[in-house]
DNA sequence: CAGCATCCGGATGGATACTG
DNA sequence: CAGTATCCATCCGGATGCTG
């Protein structure tokens, strides 16, 4: 039997734990709505179809590089429809689809835990920082 | 008037987008339970304390700097709470706090929501892959 | 209009070595 | 035991230029 190093166990640990993390839903999730532009975009479709264009007004500020990823990968997880319009120029409109709408009440308990909470987390911070400051 | 390219209004657009996010309750949310390693370390938490060795011990794979650097976060935000009794060698228990144990329904409902759905989206993607290895 | 391909700088996070 | 400090590879995401 081979000894191991601790360093080497936790590798295999590591291993082990990102293949689990691969196929864990939550894990999943978290990381989809987490993306820095997913919610944004998830927002902006909320209360309706867009277009590309539009999407990229709305949400001042994405690169198109980004939004078309984000869009991209929204769509491969079935959260949002691309319909092209073969007219000239060319016309995409992106939606939310039921999947994608159902999302919209957890996003919603997000913000709320979010909103309900923040104060605290703020003075947390503030008293953690001051503690700091002083010794 | 100063005329601006489009890479300037976004530049500046995504300027005071980024100082928006820096206050968006939700948006700070998410980024603190969407890193890689605190939904681990809540979970860890969510019956009862634990010293920093059983954490880095239950949460096999984790650095022990990302390990540290993780609870500081958690601590500074008051989801966490970090106990040191001063004995040869020194303990150190880590704790929910009442914040941070109120945060457990919320990851609860995340986690529903995935296992409930992660199938569609399994079967979306595979539709999508297949889509696009035909042409 | 709605993208794709390429390049590149900065942030992220793991490994390693050292400390009270 | 419970960290801190440093180094470094990797990845993420923005800018730019080009296309159907």
């Amino acid at each position: 039997m081979v000894t191991r190093t601790a360093a080497q166990l936790r590798e295999a640990a590591r291993e082990e734990y990102d293949a689990f993390m691969a196929t864990c839903p939550a894990r999943q999730l978290l990381d989809r709505i987490s993306d820095k532009w997913v919610s944004l975009v998830l927002t902006a479709l909320a209360d309706g179809p867009r277009r590309y264009s539009d999407l990229a007004r709305k949400i001042a500020g994405v690169s198109q590089k980004m939004l078309t990823q984000t869009l991209r990968v929204l769509e491969r997880d079935g959260l949002v429809s691309r319909a092209v319009t073969a007219s000239v120029p060319v016309r995409v409109d992106y939606a939310l689809t039921p999947l994608g709408r159902s999302l919209l009440p957890l996003m919603g308990a997000i913000k709320a835990w979010a909103e309900e909470h923040i104060e605290e987390v703020v003075a947390a911070r503030a008293s953690y920082d001051q503690r700091g400051d002083n010794g």
